[in-house]
Formats: structure tokens, sequence, C-alpha cells
DNA sequence: CACCATGTTCCTTG
DNA sequence: CCAAGGAACATGGT
């Protein structure tokens, strides 16, 4: 469930492993997931790079590059819906979805995606586009109002539009929401200061509860049945209980409210799930 | 079979 | 210009 706390989740595993080891080759399996690049040209310049550092910018990853004959570069990867990233042992089997595989010495750092809608690419204009990271210390809530003020958008859609912050999906906007009491379908310029200062808090703690719980979805850390240590990004069999615990409105609808005892609601916005309490978010 | 799904981008309509 | 809706991308789960 890749949105900013997993993302940063799976940055610092990354962070733990990466830096220092050399790209020897690149494995393309499913060329759209690297476009505008081709796999010859892409592993032409990867290959010899070093993997020198891994950040996060909102869901994207980030890995920094350096490169001995050319200048610094950035890789910039996505997980879609349904991407993973996980480190290898270079001769082991590769997962049916695997659609590249970085080839290290020993290892592999294989980014697997089923439905293929994450990229891995050296194009940076996604990133630059993005709003501002929601857990800087930069980002106060009156520079979160003024990113709100005068729209006429739902607060809810607002909020994952990632050129107003950056990494807010679907399940953490009305995480956020019902922490902050807010709902949805309010104007995002209708928002009070006092609900702006609510929603900024709320949604600062949200994301870091997430974070700090190790992700809605734990990483795996035995593999599926690679016997081979070190971590994967996905579910695993008592994930879900952890994960349904922790999320006080998503996927709830019918339940009543942990706040109030109101049923959950929910309803489509800008063609996604929302889901809401009717009692206590106003 | 129908419908749902964590995301992003582009296009059309009002 | 803004907001909303749909489609596309490609696949798997219920």
């Amino acid at each position: 469930m890749p949105e900013l706390p997993e993302v940063e989740v799976l940055k610092r595993h990354l962070a733990e492993h990466l830096p220092g080891r050399i790209i020897r080759k690149v494995q393309v399996f499913h060329p759209k997931v690297i476009r505008p690049h081709r796999p010859a040209e892409l592993g032409r310049v990867l290959a010899g790079c070093c993997l020198e550092g891994v950040a996060r910018r909102g869901k994207y990853l980030l890995f920094f590059l350096g490169a001995p004959h050319h200048q610094k570069l950035t890789l910039v990867g996505h997980l879609g819906m349904t991407g993973r990233f996980y480190l290898a042992d270079r001769k082991g089997q590769l997962p049916a979805h695997a659609v590249v595989s970085l080839l290290l010495d020993q290892q592999q750092l294989v980014f697997e995606d089923p439905r293929r809608f994450g990229r891995l690419t050296l194009d940076t204009t996604s990133v630059e586009r993005l709003g501002p990271e929601p857990l800087d210390n930069q980002f106060t809530a009156q520079h979160l109002q003024k990113r709100l003020a005068g729209s006429r958008q739902a607060i809810k859609v607002r909020l994952m539009d990632q050129r107003v912050v950056a990494g807010v999906g679907n399940i953490y906007a009305s995480e956020a929401l019902w922490r902050a009491r807010i709902s949805p379908r309010k104007r995002a310029g209708q928002l009070s200061r006092e609900e702006c200062q609510r929603l900024w808090r709320a949604l600062r703690a949200t994301l870091r509860e997430a974070i700090a719980c190790g992700s809605t979805i734990p990483l795996d850390f035995a593999g599926r049945e690679s016997g081979q240590r070190l971590f994967y990004y996905g579910a695993s069999e008592t994930a879900g209980g952890h994960y349904q615990e922790r999320l006080r409105v998503y996927d709830g609808e019918g339940q009543p409210c942990r706040r109030c005892g109101a049923k959950i609601r929910r309803a489509k916005q800008g063609g996604r799930s929302t889901f809401w309490c009717p009692g206590c978010q106003r």
C-alpha cells in the first residue's frame, strides 16, 4: 500500500543496504516501466554506477547515483499501486511479476509490479511538480492553509493533489480528515484557521504513526520461498490484523465510529472511495 | 460475470 | 481559469 509512510519505511530499509553498491547490469522485463528510456539505453547509463544514497520525495523513491564517467544522476522509482522493491540473491529465482532488476555484485535489487503502474526512470519531471513534504519542519499549518485557500475543491480531493502536499494518498487522506474531525466533502477554501491547524496536526500525526508502525503492511523479512533474509516489501499473513486495527475509517463502511459510534459512510470523490464518520466529521 | 482496488496523467465537458 | 468526470494504463481479488 504505497503512500508516503510505506515508501518512507521502504527507503529506510534500502538505505541500510544499498549505499556503496555498484550496478553491474540492468535487466528490463517490461520496457514501459522505464519509459521514456529504452532498455539498452538505461542499461548503458546505469552500468558501473554506484548507488550512493536513497531518499524519498512524496511517494517517490530517489536513488542517487555516482557515475564515474558522467554527471551524477537520480534514478526515480514509483511503486504505483502494486510495486515492490526487494533485495535478493543474484542467482535467486525472480518472481513472476519482476519488471526490472538491477544486478549488483552478489545481489540484485528487484522491482516487482504485477499491475505495472510503477516507474523506474531517470526522468525527474514528476518529482519536480510535487508540493512540500508534509513532515518537513518547513511545512507549517500556515503553509497548508495557504495551499487550501481559495479552492472550491473538496478538501479530501485537494489533499490528494500531489502539488498541494506530497505523498498523501487515498487511505491517509481519509484517515487524516477523520482525525481532524473535518468532513471530506467540505470545500478546501472554506476551512477555518482552526480547522487548518487541526488538519495539519492530524495529517502529520497520522503519517508519523504509520511510519512508526513500520507501515500499514509490514515488510516481510522472510520473503516468500527464498530462504534468503533481506526484506521484501509486501503483505504477510499476520499483517492483516495490524493493518485493520490502525485504520480508523478507511474500508470501514457500516462500522461504528470509534469516537462517536455513528456508522462510517462511504462515497466516491474524484473517482475514489472516501470513508468518513457523519457523526463527528463536519 | 461484475465490480473493486493503494496511483498518475491526459482529455473532455461544464 | 477552475472543477469534475472519465479513460487509460494492466492485473488480481472477491
